[in-house]
DNA sequence: TGTATTCCTACTAAATAGGTAGTATAATAT
DNA sequence: ATATTATACTACCTATTTAGTAGGAATACA
């Protein structure tokens, strides 16, 4: 579960969003680009899947962009990442439970447990943690 | 951090010197990928990483092959990981402390607090724990 | 001296990460 | 209506990383 840029970015976008929420504005993609010096396009591909199942307001057009639906406290950390990163475990056995061999490998429930810890710390924290 | 092959392998190869510590035998890598069903040359090159600053006892020959030096509850699992995986890290600028941001980002503490839970999981758990 | 083992170096194929590019579609101001 | 400014969609590209493979040298012991 490495983090890249996908994540990082998808942060630093709903970040933008949460400190603009209580205005109501929309904020564009190309705002964000050039106020955090990021690739417009990386942007947008990585908006594909952060936007699905209409998780922001959209508004197409001149001053038009992106809005955050509800309070930046009820975005968890945990829940952008998986959007743009799927998921989070640190081996992929441990979120499939399939493994190639035919005895389980000692070491499956230490993943098990990391997984764990990790889910519930990006679980705990939303957007409202770190404005 | 995503942990792959190398980690998991390394894991392996520990947790079979831990079930024999007792005996004192040494136990070759030959043994280990037939049981375990992996590719030898594969072991062989992770073993460079696993093994430096004289980590286990090794004995070349016949009858030879790797040993623990010390009880398997004195080796971390994360000390084991990090030494085949690197630092266990979710992002670069959580142990660098280099970011390519003139302001840091918002997510920096929420990384570093990730950082600080996989740490302390991983650190606080032994080969010993899972025999 | 033969056999079994680690040690060392080089190479490689497939997947993933991190983008770029072009066009279609939609909303709004004039 | 139409020009402007956004998002939406699709295809492509390149560098790095991952997960190995291969061959031989050095060493220990029977």
């Amino acid at each position: 579960m490495r983090i890249g840029t996908r994540g990082r970015y998808a942060l630093t976008i709903m970040f933008n969003l949460a400190k603009n929420y209580d205005s109501g504005k929309y904020i564009s993609l190309k705002e964000i680009s050039e106020s955090e010096n990021l690739s417009f396009k990386y942007l947008e591909k990585i908006m594909v899947d952060l936007n699905k199942d209409n998780y922001l307001d959209v508004l197409r057009g001149n001053n038009g962009g992106y809005r955050l639906k509800k309070d930046p406290k009820e975005y968890s950390l945990g829940e952008i990442l998986r959007r743009v990163e799927g998921d989070l475990s640190p081996v992929s056995c441990a979120t499939t439970g399939i493994c190639d061999k035919e005895k389980k490998c000692a070491s499956y429930p230490f993943f098990l447990g990391l997984y764990k810890e990790i889910n519930d710390y990006v679980d705990s924290k939303t957007l409202a943690d770190y404005l």
